[in-house]
RNA sequence: GGUGCGGUAGCCAAGUGGUAAGGCAAGGGUCUGCAAAACCCUUAUUCGUCGGUUCGAUCCCGACUCGCACCUCCA
């Protein structure tokens, strides 16, 4: 069965394909560049990236915009504070995103917006809402008025009829006319950075960002537009309404949202002390990808508890399937075809594809994959693992990578040469040879330190970094 | 109060109207000079509670209960 996701507009899971020439327009919906990305950042933003490349491998191109928020209220609070303009003072967190991102092994949307690239298309935009009369002005701001657009609260499935306007408008809302309504452009105060252009002098509000430069590099209607669950509201809600203002066409057809993350069973915050950032977690000594695996091995629509118990967890599990891979490419294998292995390896691919077409389901496709290790190494323990089955074995480790990406150890800062890890195992074989274990544990140890883990095995020795 | 989601072994976590995947941990074992590493085996008569439908329910329906999210900035 093709591909099928589960859209948030229609709350079903559906059949997914792109509605033009094979290639997606996705819009999915980035950081705001006040500070470093937290691991609950990451746990979206890798949800996107698994979600890229399922794609790819339904055979899809991808045409992927992700916005990077450089002007908000925190970012001019922040970069005030520092008395840094806010082109340095969003280059820095930019840059630190973009790192963070590789580290965990995300692949680069095809654009990346930036908020303040686009000022004069959002003003554009915004004028000609006010154009076709679904705004209203106030102290020099623009605001969306919510009650002009009906539709309003289809993404959400809240019911808006029974709210009277005004009725829970809080106080510091009294400029507004409903309490739905928001800015879509914010008059110049002192002191704060503006942008003088055909609605005045200002800066953009949040919400008209992400539609104006979705439509601008996507189109009017969008294959897909993704991001976390507490987007939904009002976030996504407000992108409808202003984008299909503008178009008159649907803003999107498939809406993806991925659930939270929450650190030790509590919602993570600073006052709780279980705030991480990436770079938190990577100083404690955790390597990325196994940060990666933990956030992509449960499902995109499951809340994902992140303990460290969890990232041991997927650190073993990792090991496991590295281990595997470096069976294949060190045993002595007979030749020939053993048929029952053969036929696991094409059934857990098989499962393993079906288990991600099912609206992404990792922890399934994992699964398949787990179950075939097994035999596998069963049946290499008991040497009727043969050559044939390699190819197999290979293509199975291949289709997981493609998604999950973890084989690959980061590389390692320090470390000595293969050539001098070559030279001790030789000397150390020698050294057992002759019963002088007292040197040959002396080199095991020495290696060890060097982060490298030795492996006896019958058919010799080989070795590994830690 | 409204909307939505979820309660499956010590932890993480799939799943189906026909009798519980997988990972980690734990225990046992193989291998080894000893280790380490690796590999294998074992580990839920039971799926929040109580009813209902059914030949049969963890899976469908209802009630209850607990937890969570959104309804205000938030991935």
């Amino acid at each position: 069965m093709p591909l099928r996701l589960y859209n948030t507009l229609t709350q079903e899971v559906q059949p997914f394909a792109p509605l033009s020439d094979n290639t997606v327009r996705m819009y999915t919906c980035g950081p705001t560049v006040y500070d470093f990305a937290h691991i609950g950042n990451f746990r979206t933003f890798v949800f996107f990236d698994l979600l890229r490349r399922w794609l790819r491998a339904s055979g899809f191109k991808l045409d992927h915009v992700m916005n990077i928020t450089d002007v908000d209220d925190k970012i001019i609070r922040n970069a005030v504070a520092q008395n840094k303009t806010l082109e340095e003072y969003t280059a820095i967190y930019t840059k630190a995103f973009l790192d963070d991102c590789a580290a965990l092994r995300l692949e680069r949307p095809e654009h990346l917006a930036r908020a303040t690239e686009n000022i004069a298309e959002m003003a554009s935009a915004i004028h000609k809402l006010e154009d076709d009369g679904f705004t209203y002005r106030s102290d020099g701001s623009v605001y969306y008025r919510i009650s002009k657009f009906k539709g309003y609260g289809k993404l959400s499935h809240n019911d808006f009829s029974g709210m009277v306007a005004g009725a829970r408008v809080d106080v510091d809302n009294y400029d507004k006319a409903d309490a739905r309504d928001f800015a879509l452009w914010k008059a110049a105060k002192p002191g704060e950075p503006s942008w003088d252009t055909e609605v005045g002098n200002g800066r953009p509000g949040w919400h008209i960002e992400c539609s104006v430069m979705a439509i601008r590099y996507l189109g009017d209607t969008l294959d897909l537009h993704a991001g976390g669950i507490d987007l939904i509201f009002p976030h996504h809600e407000n992108e409808i309404a202003q984008s299909e203002a503008l178009t008159g066409k649907p803003f999107a057809r498939f809406w993806v949202h991925s659930e939270f993350l929450f650190v030790e069973g509590q919602k993570m915050s600073k006052s709780l002390g279980n705030y991480y950032t990436l770079r938190d977690i990577l100083a404690m000594g955790y390597s990325p990808e196994v940060v990666r695996f933990l956030l992509a091995s449960v499902p995109y629509r499951k809340a994902l508890n992140f303990t460290f118990a969890g990232l041991a967890s997927a650190k073993t599990a990792i090991e496991r399937l590295r281990n595997f891979k470096l069976r294949l490419e060190t045993a002595k294998l007979p030749a020939g075809v053993n048929a029952a292995i053969a036929d696991h390896a094409t059934r857990a691919l098989a499962g393993f594809r079906e288990a991600m077409d099912d609206d992404l389901n990792t922890a399934e496709a994992l699964a398949s994959v787990y179950e075939y290790l097994r035999d596998a190494n069963i049946a290499l323990d008991a040497g009727e693992f043969q050559t044939g089955n390699l190819a197999g074995a290979h293509a199975l480790l291949e289709q997981m990578d493609a998604v999950f990406e973890v084989l690959k150890p980061s590389a390692s800062t320090d470390g000595m040469s293969e050539a001098d890890i070559e030279n001790l195992i030789a000397e150390r074989t020698a050294a057992k040879k002759s019963r002088d274990f007292k040197r040959s544990d002396e080199i095991r140890a020495q290696l060890l330190e060097s982060g490298v883990i030795i492996e006896d095995t019958k058919d010799g020795v080989r070795w590994k970094r830690k």
